[in-house]
DNA sequence: CTCCGGGATC
DNA sequence: GATCCAGGAG
């Protein structure tokens, strides 16, 4: 007899699994309909709006996205405002979030569409992908929440269910296994192609099941210990307090409040106060002077005779 | 695989 | 103090 654990022994189908798959869809529509979050940037047919929120809500928790997305969108409403405004103005809007290196990707994503997809977002899978910070997880869910096209979108909470119900004693699951029961058990929607009015039946609507799968996972990692660490995927990540990322950080935000340019013997100084002032040693030129050459080089700052400025 | 932000929450 | 977060890029 089969044991119940190990990542090679993961169901191959139904018949092997813990529930079946119309139990499973059931209990999605049910758990989650019932939490269902009224969330802004929900329910809303402009793809640059919705690729707003997906890229916002990259290893970020939805409390902190809901104060950033309105504020962002009433500053840069389309995608051509985006890619007209500059990046400096657009790190400034996203201070406080997280992962700066998105806000430049979001911008250049938004020249992409401004320059190749006449302002609007492509609705091809592919051609989503190659637009800068849209992986996997964001192309299909643009997909999804925009257009209403079905399609594999795997993030932290849709593992959660489908770890809890289907894979509840499994370690080290890969996203390779959920994907065929991901596929499975999203709606098609309308047909390919089609005009008109969505169907009248919610539950043919894959941005509606993806949303009671992310309201159920949410739900669920509050009830019982996070089952997405069973993913083969999951990764503890270091501290921020004295790491380079904060530095990083710190360096940005002081780079942005001097829109007249710094030397970098300036940004040294600085930082190495910042340091001493939080109990550590003083990092010192030689480090100061690698991280502003880092971060030109990703695109945050211009670095010209020796003076740094935001982008 | 590692790196990338920053705050709420426990 | 740890833990987590609608992931993506190198």
């Amino acid at each position: 007899m089969a044991s119940a654990k190990g990542a090679a022994l993961a169901p191959p189908c139904w018949d092997d699994a813990t529930l079946s798959r119309a139990q499973l869809i059931e209990r999605v529509w049910s758990e989650g309909g019932a939490r269902y979050r009224d969330l802004p940037w929900r329910n809303i047919d402009d793809p640059y709006a919705v690729l707003v929120s997906e890229v916002m809500l990259q290893q970020t928790q939805v409390a902190r996205v809901e104060r950033y997305w309105t504020r962002f969108l009433g500053r840069f409403p389309t995608a051509d405002a985006l890619a007209s405004a500059s990046a400096s103005d657009v790190l400034e809007m996203w201070q406080g979030l997280g992962y700066n290196r998105r806000a430049l990707a979001l911008k250049r994503a938004a020249d992409a569409c401004a320059a190749h997809h006449g302002g609007t977002l492509p609705r091809d899978l592919d051609q989503l992908l190659a637009l800068p910070g849209v992986g996997p997880a964001t192309a299909a869910g643009v997909r999804a929440f925009a257009f209403q096209l079905p399609g594999v979108y795997i993030e932290t909470n849709v593992r959660t269910v489908f770890l809890h119900e289907l894979f509840p004693q499994h370690q080290k699951v890969a996203d390779r296994t959920l994907e065929p029961f991901v596929r499975d058990t999203c709606p098609l929607g309308r047909a390919v192609g089609g005009e008109g009015a969505a169907s009248p039946d919610v539950r043919d609507d894959p941005r509606a099941w993806y949303y009671a799968l992310l309201d159920y996972g949410a739900y669920l990692k509050s009830q019982v210990q996070n089952p997405s660490r069973r993913s083969a995927h999951y990764a503890r990540q270091s501290s921020f307090e004295g790491s380079h990322r904060q530095k990083r950080s710190f360096a940005l935000r002081l780079v942005l409040d001097a829109p007249e340019g710094l030397s970098v013997a300036e940004v040294a100084m600085a930082l190495d106060a910042f340091e001493q002032q939080q109990g550590r040693p003083a990092p010192g030129l030689d480090v100061a002077s690698k991280l502003v050459d880092q971060l030109a080089g990703e695109g945050f700052f211009l670095v010209d005779d020796g003076l740094v400025r935001p982008a």
